[in-house]
DNA sequence: AAATGTCTACTACGGATGTAGTTTTTACTA
DNA sequence: TAGTAAAAACTACATCCGTAGTAGACATTT
């Protein structure tokens, strides 16, 4: 079949711009960097050169320039990169996930309670 | 109060490593590169760095000295570096595991069984 | 049009990681 | 004890990632 060419993983940081980027739809450089709270705001370069490697990753493509500034918007959606960043995960615990949920309910992470809502919830979405 | 030294974190490669010799216990070298399935093993000397970095790691440690090879056996626990893994890849999706137990239930990775069968040992567990 | 501000494009750099080659040491063997 | 095999120790290197500086282009404002 016509495979779709397997995109690169995205890092933490490129995760957390296109976390923004998803929200805001479409925006520049400024907007983005401007979108992280002060206490962790990088230089503008840093974020440029970011948009740069989720360019080549092909996560986001440029849409159209405002004054001298380019918007870009995602290539990629929200749920397929968490899919992909969960399923890299979960390869670390040999590919399924309960030994990863018992670990959560043995460290008190995810409770009982919080089952049995996941559970309804489930249960509703079918 | 005295804090415990703040492991760093291991690498995918290292966590197998470590995999094994959790498995085995106490081992050298040779072992553990031969305990990796022939589709995928590395080097020796591969091996051999990555245990030169887990020493740095303090993640392992030299036992004692079997012909010119040594032994190496686990500072840290499975259950710990798999908390530590489980904890930063939370941290991805804001630190709660709620939204990725979503994912799992959303794309089938989980099913409604899963869940319950969780929800019984958990309670058995108590 | 000149000055000023803002943006893009390019370059850099250190630490982590996967990967392994080369040199030196050590231990067993003939 | 000299030779050889195996391991240790050291060195290397490309790629990724977080981080940002600098030079040159372009747009907006006097």
């Amino acid at each position: 079949m016509a495979r779709t060419k397997k995109q690169p993983p995205l890092s933490k940081f490129e995760l957390e711009i296109m976390e923004i980027l998803w929200k805001l739809g479409e925006a520049s450089v400024r907007e983005v960097q401007e979108a992280i709270h002060e206490r962790k705001r990088p230089a503008y370069t840093t974020v440029q050169t970011i948009f740069a490697r989720l360019e080549e990753k092909k996560a986001v493509r440029r849409t159209r320039k405002i004054g001298n500034a380019y918007l870009f918007e995602p290539l990629i959606t929200q749920r397929s990169a968490h899919q992909r960043l969960i399923d890299n995960f979960l390869d670390l615990f040999g590919g399924s996930a309960e030994p990863v949920l018992a670990h959560l309910l043995d460290t008190g992470k995810l409770t009982l309670e919080d089952l049995k809502a996941l559970e309804e919830k489930e249960r509703h979405r079918r």
